[in-house]
DNA sequence: GAATGTGAACTCCTTCACAGCA
DNA sequence: TGCTGTGAAGGAGTTCACATTC
């Protein structure tokens, strides 16, 4: 009859910014500190206070009035919420220089995400040996996810390949998609998706770097 | 007397979306097609179409009612409010694993965007080669700053020399950062930042994901 | 006294509904 | 008739103000 513990209707904006307290936890708990307050917290993570509290709220969370958060307690709370107690092996799909990068960045590794699979549609790549791992051929995807309990994929791809690595993938099982490739994707909704594109990240910091020049020509009267 | 054309109290949100329409127009020239509608645009950009009309409405943008948009003037119009008229030079500050990917990939020389130094505190790493530009010691920046007209700087060190890179950058007279590093950076207002970050990406994904589960065992009545 | 947790106010963004124009 | 542009409504996210608890 009850619902479930929490997590539950934790509006998105809420949960984009677990991750950064976790990792400001961390960062607190490496100084030796057993104990914060959201204030401090709030600094690490490069957030109001009030809205720590906020978002700490939505999970239900319970630091103490008077005295802050216990950081142990929280870390362990955080880590639960977004599901970091598991593993959760990743298969890459697009073996080019991207690809090649994202297989050798260590920051994949971290907190459960290991990469168990790397991928490409060009059969001149596959059977390439790559750090610890071959490259396969995209046939074998459902085979490897269902072996591996790969739930999350990630698209290396151009972007005339993407919605084509994400159709193999999708019906591979995956239920999360983290995409570099700057094309919308088509998914079924139960399929989560999260997109990183440097292009657009440079387009948009190109904007703000140019109106606030033109904004500091403005501001200073002629 | 009269303000600027215009650009000015463009939305956040707006903004960050307009690279994305750019690349819709983009796929949509490259098919030949001359003239689109929002609702067709909006598919291919991922979005809904009234909500692009409302962005282009902050542009000032004049479609044609009944009609739709002249891709051409369009692109051009998108292009000129991102400031991609004009070139952008890069100074990349960290050379790893992820500074070498990121001076190596392809998607930054797209539209302006050229990687014109690299730098590394570490003097083992300063004078090495890669691809055409060879790494500086960060005591040059301000100087490769003011010679090369460098208004943005990716930042791509380990987390501990994130602030310092960032430091050093704004006060070489970098306009916008854009970093990879999972640290919250302390900035002067002027400075624009984005940030990048695999570790946050991929931890949401796993929210995402373990919630659906849970989400698809409830909804199954027992 | 000190710091959390939270309803209420506010701001920002999105969607709707439709007027206006080719 | 078809599609844009936009005021108004609705929804989401953030901040405020303060009651609450240790």
């Amino acid at each position: 009859m009850t619902p479930l513990p929490s997590h539950r209707d934790i509006p998105a904006a809420t949960v984009t910014r677990l991750p950064v307290y976790l990792r400001a936890l961390h960062a607190v708990a490496t100084r030796g500190v057993t104990r914060v307050s959201s204030e401090e917290l709030a600094i690490d993570a490069g957030v109001r206070s009030t809205q720590l509290r906020k978002d700490l709220s939505h999970l239900g969370s319970h630091g103490v009035r008077g005295v802050g958060y216990d950081v142990g307690r929280l870390t362990a709370e955080l880590t639960s919420a977004l599901g970091l107690n598991r593993a959760w092996p990743v298969a890459i799909v697009g073996m080019g220089n991207l690809g090649r990068a994202l297989a050798a960045y260590g920051g994949f590794a971290t907190e459960g995400f290991h990469v168990v699979a790397l991928l490409d549609r060009d059969h001149a790549i596959v059977g390439e040996r790559i750090g610890e791992l071959t490259v396969t051929a995209m046939s074998r995807l459902p085979g490897l996810v269902r072996e591996l309990g790969i739930a999350i994929g990630v698209i290396a791809t151009p972007a005339a390949s993407a919605q084509l690595a994400a159709d193999a993938l999708v019906s591979a099982g995956v239920e999360a998609i983290l995409t570099f490739a700057p094309v919308a994707l088509t998914l079924p909704e139960r399929v989560s998706t999260r997109s990183v594109d440097l292009a657009t990240e440079l387009h948009v910091l190109a904007f703000l770097a140019q109106h606030d020049r033109l904004a500091a020509d403005v501001g200073s009267p002629g």
